[in-house]
DNA sequence: GTCTATATGCGGATAGAC
DNA sequence: GTCTATCCGCATATAGAC
């Protein structure tokens, strides 16, 4: 059948461009492990970078929609109250989390890819790829502004950028992180949680009090 | 002068390496800009990957030194005493952002670069990449944990990787981040200020009371 | 140390049969 | 939709003159 070529593509172009890097995957080592040939990622995507975009854009999308999903159900529910800033933080992060173990090997290899993408792209293609954020960062940002009235825009924005690099870090290194795996290996529930923690921290703290807040808690 | 084409050679590969990516870039566009040819590269450094060894080497080296400097110096004056958040996450943050202003563009496509460089390379690179902050992370782990005596060694290993990511998008991200191009682009400075404190709060935060911390600072 | 010229192989894309 | 065969160019690396 057509679309389970496809699907193959996507799956196989997945784990190697998550492996090796997009430059470095050759077509034909791509097409030889689905158990095709070059030919049928041209008819079917059109070019090797089309390809990518396919790839992300299966993924992409639903969590997206997820995130704006819970975002909307939330904002009913308060109605002209703020939201919870843990809460909407939750869900910003929930959807890739449970996607990923939902996706199984896929959403593993999905996730790898996500924190690489920025590196393996030219120009133009990096800035479509962003602009599938767009929508959802603004949606965020308005929400978190509403929650943290002491912060102003520019605040806002650069912590919400501290929290997806955090986030795009920990998807991409969690499973092979030299750094920490002695006892630090933990649960993907877990870790959803403690960067919920830290970021709800993160994003709360008091702007230009930089000495004062950390000191209380730091000594004894 | 030797020494010249050397470094003409680093200068050209950092930047072409952080714009295009290490497998997209060749040679052939690499000694061409420098001036020089493919030969070069292979008598002064040995291979196209040593070269990116080289590259990253260069900075890494006196980053890494900086940070243990400072924080060799925290822990002198602070004796026996746990050290203060802020000043240890400074000690790890300070460096880059002070080296990539001192070294001006370079220093900036080397911030660019370390972004992506996990995208880039095999396994066996990537190893040998990350030893390179092996020293390093212990050090400030084990300070850290000083520092947070409520937090377990997987907590604050955590809490650290998160804080890296922040960092590392950053420095990626920060020069053309058409998320918020608007009134939010920010002087470096203030930007390492802005993450210490997001990176203090979140360092800080207390583990398992998910929901109280949050609310009292959203509401109202 | 620096260069030109070359060895050798792989890259993406496509034409055209089936 | 799928395949083989092929176009054409670029890749890294190196040999050898200067």
């Amino acid at each position: 059948m057509a679309s389970d070529t496809k699907k193959l593509i996507l799956d196989v172009a997945e784990r190697l461009f998550a492996d090796r890097g997009f430059s470095a995957t050759s077509l034909r080592e791509l097409t030889s492990e689905a158990g095709t040939n070059v030919a049928s990622v041209n008819y079917h995507f059109g070019s090797k970078e089309a390809l990518l975009a396919a790839v992300l854009e299966r993924r992409l999308r639903p969590i997206n929609e997820r995130r704006l999903d819970i975002l909307d159900k939330l904002e009913h529910t308060a109605g002209e109250h703020p939201l919870n800033l843990e809460d909407v933080l939750r869900a910003f992060l929930t959807p890739p989390f449970h996607k990923r173990r939902e996706w199984g090997e896929g959403g593993r290899n999905f996730m790898r890819l996500m924190g690489r993408i920025h590196s393996e792209t030219n120009k133009e293609f990096r800035a479509s790829f962003i602009r599938q954020f767009d929508t959802v960062f603004r949606r965020f940002i308005v929400a978190l502004r509403r929650s943290l009235p002491h912060l102003d825009d520019a605040d806002v924005s650069w912590r919400m950028l501290f929290l997806v690099g955090s986030m795009a870090f920990t998807m991409t290194w969690a499973e092979s992180m030299p750094l920490v795996d002695r006892e630090a290996s933990r649960d993907p529930e877990e870790l959803l949680e403690s960067l919920v923690q830290f970021g709800a921290a993160g994003m709360a703290a008091t702007t230009r009090a930089p000495v004062a807040v950390g000191k209380e808690n730091v000594r004894g």
